[in-house]
DNA sequence: TGTCGTCATGCGTAACTTTA
DNA sequence: TAAAGTTACGCATGACGACA
């Protein structure tokens, strides 16, 4: 039944305007393998792990990362961007991913061009391509620089993303197939979050290591085939990586289910975090450190968030609600509180 | 251009586990 | 206890890049 006039929902309203999430920053320079200080590229979660259609290759996934970082400064302001293919090559190669010839950053580039992502934050979504555009004639080749561009929604989701992982660059590029590039970016959007673990059913793990749908069809070739491996890599080099993480299969009756993965920060990591956290530049920095020492929640306290917060991410929401009961007199820390909390945002935020 | 090595994937089979 | 489902393991195949 269509909707009268009366009943429809007034556009102005639908279409409240949320503030811009502050701009994050990368870390690092993506063109030197710097050890003590990684360069680091802070990719949007919602681009990450949303649904993608097109080849979307190893390689593919590092450069697009790669792309994303060297780009990263002037990401709002220019609208084509440049890099030396030759720069690019050396770079993969020495991290173990490059070519004798840089025909492969050209393949991939295009390949990238017609990569549709579809992407969500909690104001806006998307649908596009991972690169708008992509200068791959003749001409481009023989000038040895690859240009490119990337869409101004997906500009705005990657310098303000809600949710994001600092993706240590060099380390991914180092990771040996394309599954472990996705597995790194998934567990890492997972490292920061104060209950570090993600419990997952196949159907949407497939989904989000993009495995084709006629590929690895049986549980114990995704294991053997995808997680494994990556697991391995990345428990190998913990430090470098900036965890380590263990698996733990979830089964119902004799079938596995559902993959759950336990993620804990190297040592290296977590002491270079609580020096930041005992130096607080700000009041709100100050807030954010004394909700971080504040008592966790329990599993079921997230299971019963995610039921009233609607698309809301429940992370960035625990996050907000722990910095605002901090500033209590009196501060509940309990899950009645923090669900409560979660209903009110994700009430005042969806109409309809 | 042919050969070799590597990687991703598919599939067969024996052994094991669970259920009725 | 038998049947059915799952897992572990090994081997085969095809794609792709490196190299002589």
């Amino acid at each position: 039944m269509p909707k009268t006039p009366k009943t429809a929902l007034d556009p102005n309203q639908t279409q409240l305007p949320l503030p811009l999430p502050p701009e994050v920053k990368a870390s690092g320079d993506a063109w030197q393998i710097n050890g003590t200080h990684p360069a680091t590229v802070p990719l949007p979660n919602e681009v990450i792990i949303k649904k993608i259609e097109g080849a979307y290759t190893e390689r593919d996934r590092k450069l697009w990362a790669f792309l994303v970082a060297a780009a990263w400064d002037d990401l709002l302001t220019v609208d084509i961007h440049q890099v030396r293919t030759a720069k690019v090559n050396d770079l993969f190669q020495s991290l173990g991913g490059g070519d004798t010839s840089t025909a492969w950053i050209w393949e991939s580039a295009k390949r990238l061009r017609r990569t549709n992502v579809e992407w969500e934050t909690l104001d806006d979504e998307g649908d596009c391509s991972l690169l708008s555009e992509v200068a791959v004639n003749k001409n481009a080749k023989q000038s040895g620089y690859l240009k490119y561009a990337f869409s101004p929604t997906l500009r705005k989701a990657i310098k303000h993303p809600t949710r994001f992982s600092r993706l240590r660059l060099h380390f991914m590029i180092g990771l040996s197939g394309k599954y472990a590039v996705s597995l790194y970016m998934l567990l890492e959007s997972v490292a920061n979050q104060r209950h570090a673990v993600l419990d997952v059913e196949l159907n949407q793990l497939r989904e989000w290591l993009k495995i084709p749908e006629d590929k690895l069809n049986r549980w114990v070739d995704v294991k053997r085939r995808a997680l494994e491996p990556a697991l391995a890599q990345i428990n190998e080099k913990p430090e470098v990586a900036g965890f380590s993480v263990v698996m733990e299969e979830v089964k119902e009756g004799r079938a596995v289910a559902r993959v759950r993965f336990h993620v804990s920060k190297s040592s290296e990591r977590r002491e270079i975090e609580d020096t930041m956290m005992a130096q607080p530049a700000n009041k709100a920095a100050q807030n954010k450190s004394k909700a971080n020492n504040t008592p966790p929640l329990p599993t079921s306290a997230y299971e019963a968030a995610r039921k009233v917060a609607g698309r809301l991410d429940i992370y960035t929401l625990e996050q907000q609600w722990r910095e605002w009961v901090s500033t209590k007199q009196k501060p509940d820390y309990s899950t009645a509180s923090f669900v409560a909390f979660c209903k009110k945002k994700g009430g005042s935020v969806f109409i309809g």
